[in-house]
DNA sequence: GATAAGGCTTCCAGTTACTGGAGGGTCAAT
DNA sequence: ATTGACCCTCCAGTAACTGGAAGCCTTATC
């Protein structure tokens, strides 16, 4: 298979195919004219890291991943821990988000919208900016 | 007041404060020594900045909405434009995420995570790709 | 006056995971 | 011989910082 046949069956562009072998995710052979050629095997690996890619893990995950994938020996606790571990990840950014998302709701709500210039939105991005002249400040 | 003092009041690294400037958003006077000297508004517009990019605007957004905060006659109706916006795009991304999660989380509770090597979140990852020997190939 | 600690400066490189483009070889068909 | 579609490598750029090196400036102490 060359690689826009790959690109296509494993649903990633060329481009992350080729940087995906430079930083050493898959290892396809070459042909003598020096174009890549892959086997069943690496569209494989492609197409498991894209999976894995699009649930959010990282590319050293993906790398983690593709080794205990490769190994049978390995314990399923192993890939349940990297599993978890980003699971755990994904909650917290999804708890930053709503509590942003509600915050921005609020002022989008506050905000008449029209052509006036008084918005609260502004006015709240302005807020609380903490004074010099006392507070906290330790002395010298 | 010295980088020092600003970072303290406005929460931010004095790296990304001096990267703020390089940027262009803000403007701090140097004293003869070649030291930045901020003024009140200074440190204003950074923790605005701060702020706003706590709550996830790009900092093509807070430049926007810098301009806007300083334009005594905008209308509210564009800033609120940029926070509806991104609005949006946080909404986007938390559907993408609390999808994410969710296949996820399916796939850590079927993993027995133990030392047997059979892990259904390796088998999910490994399992669609699709047959080029048939279905969907645009002949020539 | 020497010295040391801390703060300030600039500049360069690295991070993540690609993406775009230039410049140029290869292949199949006309 | 010449398209046009592939393929190659290498370089640069993205977002938004962060870390580190090398080197002034300031202040205090001995």
């Amino acid at each position: 298979m060359n690689i826009s046949e790959v690109s296509q069956r494993a649903g990633l562009p060329s481009k992350t195919i080729r940087y995906y072998e430079e930083i050493g995710l898959i290892q396809p052979a070459r042909r003598a004219n020096g174009y890549r050629q892959f086997s069943e095997a690496d569209l494989h690996r492609l197409a498991f890291v894209g999976r894995a890619r699009s649930l959010g893990f990282s590319i050293e995950d993906c790398r983690s991943l593709l080794t205990l994938y490769e190994d049978r020996g390995r314990a399923s606790a192993d890939v349940r821990a990297i599993a978890a571990g980003h699971l755990r990840l994904i909650d917290e950014r999804l708890a930053e988000m709503q509590q942003m998302r509600q915050t921005l709701a609020d002022l989008v709500n506050a905000c008449a919208g029209d052509a006036r210039p008084d918005c609260p939105i502004l006015a709240d991005l302005a807020a609380p900016v903490a004074d010099s002249t006392a507070e906290d400040q330790t002395p010298k």
